[in-house]
DNA sequence: CGCGCAATTGAGTCGACTCAACGTTGGTGG
DNA sequence: CCACCAACGTTGAGTCGACTCAATTGCGCG
């Protein structure tokens, strides 16, 4: 169950066997949701955190007037609701975007893991903050590209991911959103989300039918996002 | 030095004697900093994390036609780089926005932190989490709400993070930022940002004058904001 | 076949941008 | 002491991006 973990982890610094055993061992309950269901409630506190093993989830605040932003997309390998252990109280929703599997990790043994692994510690620790950078970057994109430049820079980034945990197919990857989602990650319009698609495109950038993204021309979609996946952290180093 | 950063921590959770005592010795090396230098440089590799003891500092990122997104705003007692301690390569720069005073904390120090001192370690990772929902309620704000209303969630959020820190005066707070450097935060045109302050100013809800911000009525502030502090964990429990 | 959902297209409006100019303030040097 | 400059703030005008409302197409499934 937490071979998409391993993946995740191990390429940011080599686990040893031990660690890999505690993984194993702390992340149990198999769990199944649905495309829309909910992972994590907001303003629930969670005893125990999600790690993603199978499938799409976002996680998501409503406004007042009832509209969603998606704050962070997550895929295989992802340890969803991390945060809750230290934060206590959901301050957003996680929903699933396809059929997802999930593992369940109670906070009482990641406490345990904090007073007896340090490293372990510091590698789930480094995992939050990778998703902490993420945000980062797409505050950038949000703030100061342009929306065909804010979407390339999320397939960019959702391509390197992917292919960290081997769900990438070549050129191509399952993208499991539909449009009105996807409008929900970049804060766009439904009407407007769909032209920003067709300009890449046009551009023969990506092709994206039947849930599937296929990237046409990688430099220059890369050049269009100014992605630098830099802030993936992605080099294994002691840490 | 590190009495700002008790505030901070102390709001999450007790800490003991020996833990207070154990951050007085790893702060250490105290620097300043003048407006507008760098505290850290972006594709640097840091040893130390800075603690600001005093000023304003944002982290941001450059566009490659040389506009710039700030992605967080830091007050005293606020940890600027701690993320770098893991993820070894700063992906953005830290600018002071006022004069700054800054502890600095040996990487070294920090490991040994998590060997010996879980609940210190979990304490600090708690920290970056915080930095992590902050980041989220942007997302929110920048995807999701008119500019006005943004920067009302900016304002309200600045001004609990410096009461936590003993950093307000009654209704209002120093803010060494221009209107340029605002537009920046909220990804706008200097031209537009002044326009949308003097939406807030006209409907009394702050003033804005010679750095001070004042807060005229808090409760329409918070609405226009749709401002709910649960994202900043302001509770202190057993972490 | 026809329903329902997702994707697409058109038209009109409003928000945010750029370019440009002007006002205000504080600091500097002749 | 005053003239000047630089940085910040403010205002106006015209353009373009993103929105809403509305209608249409395409497709999978009962």
């Amino acid at each position: 169950m937490i071979d998409p973990l391993l993946l995740n982890l191990e390429q940011h610094d080599v686990l040893t066997d031990e660690e890999r055993d505690i993984l194993r061992r702390i992340v149990v309950r198999e769990k199944r949701f649905s495309a829309g269901e909910d992972l994590v409630v907001e303003g629930s506190r969670p005893g125990q955190s999600s790690l993603l093993v199978e499938g799409f989830a976002a996680r998501y605040k409503l406004t007042a007037e009832g509209m969603r932003q998606i704050t962070a997309l997550h895929v295989a390998g992802d340890f969803v609701d991390l945060h809750a252990f230290l934060l206590k109280t959901m301050d957003h929703g996680v929903v699933a975007l396809s059929p997802c599997r999930v593992g369940l990790s109670d906070h009482a043994d990641l406490k345990i893991v904090t007073e007896r692994y340090p490293h372990l510690t510091r590698m789930l620790w480094l995992d939050t903050l990778i998703h902490g950078s993420i945000h980062r970057a797409w505050i950038v994109a949000m703030g100061r590209r342009s929306k065909a430049s804010h979407l390339a820079h999320i397939l960019c980034e959702l391509y390197v991911r992917l292919g960290v945990v081997r769900r990438t197919d070549s050129w191509s990857f399952h993208l499991p959103l539909s449009q009105s989602e996807m409008a929900d990650v970049l804060g766009l319009s439904l009407v407007h989300m769909n032209r920003v698609i067709q300009t890449l495109r046009r551009e023969s950038l990506i092709s994206w039918n039947n849930q599937t993204i296929t990237i046409l021309d990688w430099e220059r979609l890369k050049e269009v996002a100014e992605f630098d996946p830099t802030y993936l952290s992605l080099s294994a180093e002691p840490r």
